[in-house]
DNA sequence: CATCTGACGACCG
DNA sequence: GCGGTCGCCAGAT
């Protein structure tokens, strides 16, 4: 699937860090954002060891429903990340991801001024 | 083919 | 800090 170069970056997470949907989306520029993010992770094919886990919501916080949000909390807590109602210190364990697809973007991204 | 929905995020009240 | 809305995209119904 076209989620590869998604998988292949949180397999790079180095453990004890991780990485918001967002971030993730736009370290590779997935086109849709964040929500491109989420569909991947979503799809994250199991026994792969690809560390899920280490991939939370805006803010550190764990998005996902039960079972695995419980699941994702024990495993993060593993790991050393201090989770506390579901979120943790996103600023503290945040880890920036190193570019993959060269930051070709030529033309700068100003799709609409919009009324704000 | 029309809608809904979802492991999202930014904004607003 | 919480909940609702909108934008975004793809796959499911």
């Amino acid at each position: 699937m076209s989620f590869d170069p998604v998988y292949k970056l949180v397999k790079q997470i180095p453990r004890g860090r991780v990485l918001t949907y967002g971030a993730l989306a736009r370290a590779l520029r997935l086109p849709g954002g964040a929500r491109t993010a989420g569909r991947a992770m979503g799809a994250t094919p199991r026994g792969q060891a690809i560390p899920w886990h280490r991939v939370l919501g805006a803010n550190g916080k764990i998005l996902i429903r039960e079972p695995y949000a419980s699941l994702q909390k024990k495993l993060l807590e593993s790991e050393g990340i201090r989770v506390v109602e579901s979120r943790i210190n996103i600023k503290k364990y945040l880890w920036i991801p190193l570019r993959k697809k060269a930051p070709a973007i030529k033309k700068s991204r100003r799709p609409l001024p919009k009324s704000k």
